[in-house]
DNA sequence: GTCTATAAAATGATAGAC
DNA sequence: GTCTATCATTTTATAGAC
């Protein structure tokens, strides 16, 4: 891996823990064995990192996930608990080549969904990035249905950009619920939610 | 308004604009028109000031919000929507004897939803107050869930737990969604929801 | 209880050698 | 491209007057 790299993953794997604005240059030097002249070599700032642990990281996931997604034989509901368990799984670097996380199996979805949620609401220059990336997955969910009503898995007299919609928030439902809620397991939420979407969406 | 009071609403209102930890002693001292010398007077640290609000901002949303929606009169649904609006509404103040916020108009839902997060995120000596906020919530989700299935309003072969994770998980998401997804209005994220969950509980 | 002055530490960032 | 040394600021926190 070369040093920017190596910088941009050592910074995202302390962020993950207690925020990326908690982590100091003096600790990524100190964890990474990297200088101060090698970050401001690579990177304009503090928030350089940042701005491109976002692209690297984060941004590639939809993208990633489509192309698994192909592959993926199954009837719509099956899809979908896929899709959900995929997520929350953050299956980073199975499947990719672009992401060379030296430690993937550490990464938890919650401190993942936790840190972006904090960059989203710290980092105001980058609530764009965000903002597409969500509209990614909207376009998923309703491409996922369209495809499944024209197929007659499921039932036609509903709107797909509703149910986009309410397939969305339940996914973000779940994903936060789990992460500040610890009384249930994931799975628990996971299975719970899906039962309930099923009668909805059954022919 | 104390002096405390005073500390607490004035850091409070700068950290809904970029989170706690953004906020600086000398921020405070300049927007509130108070010194060190008061601050540390009333409050051990800085992460004093902190729990102090989140003990009296926030913690206490849920008993205030249960004793209004005692008087209010309607069906389960008409209740549930009720809950969701009040939510987002954030209506601290009005109803509530004990906050002195004083610029109560200006309590935006989003950042409100994107301080708790980040505090909970990067402050985990307080995440416990958290889960039990977040129990509560549950126990009110389960117990509104029970009187109607008492009162014959919604079908009742299903499972109240479950069900108040249902409803649990859908209000967690949209106000997530409606946060970092700014495609469609709040009032769009509760409509399309309350309907797909009508269709669920109906008799 | 509230003030000012100041300490002590940590932070992001730069300069210049190699 | 990478290193060390250092600067300039900002930060939290304390001391002591009133």
């Amino acid at each position: 891996m070369n040093k920017k790299d190596k910088i941009a993953e050592v910074t995202f794997s302390l962020a993950l823990k207690c925020g990326f604005d908690n982590v100091s240059l003096n600790q990524i030097e100190d964890t990474g064995n990297v200088t101060t002249g090698a970050i401001y070599y690579h990177f304009k700032d503090k928030n350089d990192i940042l701005k491109y642990i976002v692209e690297m990281y984060i941004l590639k996931e939809i993208e990633n996930f489509k192309k698994i997604l192909k592959n993926y034989k199954g009837t719509p509901l099956e899809k979908l608990r896929f899709t959900f368990y995929y997520h929350v799984g953050l299956n980073i670097g199975d499947h990719s080549d672009i992401l060379e996380l030296s430690d993937k199996t550490n990464v938890d979805y919650k401190q993942h969904h936790l840190l972006l949620t904090s960059v989203y609401y710290q980092h105001q220059e980058l609530r764009n990035l965000f903002h597409n990336m969500n509209l990614e997955i909207f376009k998923f969910y309703k491409e996922l249905i369209e495809e499944s009503i024209e197929k007659k898995e499921i039932r036609s007299d509903i709107n797909s950009e509703d149910l986009a919609i309410y397939l969305f928030t339940i996914f973000k439902g779940f994903i936060e619920l789990s992460t500040v809620f610890p009384k249930f397991t994931l799975k628990k939420f996971i299975e719970t939610n899906l039962e309930l979407i099923f009668e909805n969406i059954k022919k």
